[in-house]
DNA sequence: CGCTCGATGTCATTTAGTGCCATCACGTTA
DNA sequence: TAACGTGATGGCACTAAATGACATCGAGCG
């Protein structure tokens, strides 16, 4: 198998396959890499620890996000502008990956090791977008303040979206979510 | 010094010692049990891993934490029983402990794997605050928002007042936080 | 004194992760 | 076509985290 195209793809697909099968901590790396027809040596060049193989790519989604912030108009609001950021999210969560998002989602929840690295990637978004928003101008903080509550938004959506056997669209629940969270700000 | 009381205690100095002498990452367990005079293995008895030695007592933060949610008067809105308990945590952190806090705050500041075990010691608070607003009869996704919204705001408040040289009151912080994330969710 | 029990030590083992160098397949060039 | 270079992969050795099984120590108690 070796020489074979797409040496990371097969192994995030044997990893998938193993963590759905044995569970996250029954499989090791030799595993992962065995069935993918690699070496372990071979897996950590491509990811940096055995986690990684679960959320490589997550990069692009917050480039979607930072894009999306930086487009909205000047006169938006702060948390208006993280409402178009999570939009620009939506895009990626369709119909066809709801069965892969849900997978996914899955073996993380069984796992507090892999939660903490959801975690720190959700972190790392809103690290992200608030460096957005302070280049619009929104000061501190504020702007760490919005960011955290648009990711606490996107969360939310996220795990109802993912929850959901008829997936609804996903603005519809950031929507919700988001507005959710303006009434409790309002209440006295 | 086998026998000595407070191994626990001296294995936590120890390592607070050695993690600022040379680093999180260039100190292993085994360094830190020969400071405290004791071996690795009677390290993992008090600690899961390396990373607790600085986390444990966190459950202490979150009794008090939804203490003080559940005892806010009934008529309390959520985000207004979600700042009493905000203010109950203020409650450990003194001037006295300012020092103690700031070091700490630096050594994970420092390593990516501190601050994933930060992050979901944060999101059990948030789960644990959620859960007692949910007590107090207030509905999904109202209850997760909130409380993950109070822990953003606690976030926000902490690092501010370990940053500053002359550390302000803790709930002057907080509450200058959650004004300003009501100003925000207030905004078109 | 001898016993029991909790705390600690010792040893072996698995696995994640990394550095170093060898090897392989493929394209390029002479 | 043969030599060469290059990027991807394998092999091997090694460190450190983490855990299980079992031995040992020290203190209190009858």
């Amino acid at each position: 198998m070796r020489w074979l195209p797409d040496a990371m793809g097969r192994l995030q697909a044997a990893a998938l396959e193993l963590f759905l099968e044995r569970g996250y901590e029954a499989t090791t790396v030799a595993d992962i890499a065995e069935r993918a027809g690699l070496t372990k040596r071979t897996f950590f060049r491509y990811f940096a620890d055995k986690r990684e193989v679960l959320f490589i790519g997550s990069e692009r989604l917050v480039e979607a996000f930072v894009a999306a912030v930086t487009q909205a108009p000047a006169e938006a609001p702060p948390l208006a502008a993280m409402e178009a950021g999570l939009h620009a999210l939506g895009d990626s969560f369709t119909a066809e990956r709801h069965r892969f998002a849900a997978e996914r989602a899955a073996i993380i929840a069984s796992s507090p090791e892999l939660q903490e690295r959801e975690l720190i990637k959700l972190a790392a978004m809103a690290a992200a977008a608030a460096a957005a928003l302070r280049a619009r101008g929104v000061g501190e903080p504020a702007a760490t303040l919005a960011a955290d509550a648009a990711i606490t938004v996107f969360r939310v959506a996220f795990s109802r979206w993912v929850a959901d056997d008829r997936p609804e669209g996903f603005r519809a629940l950031t929507r919700e979510s988001l507005d959710t969270l303006r009434m409790l700000a309002a209440a006295p």
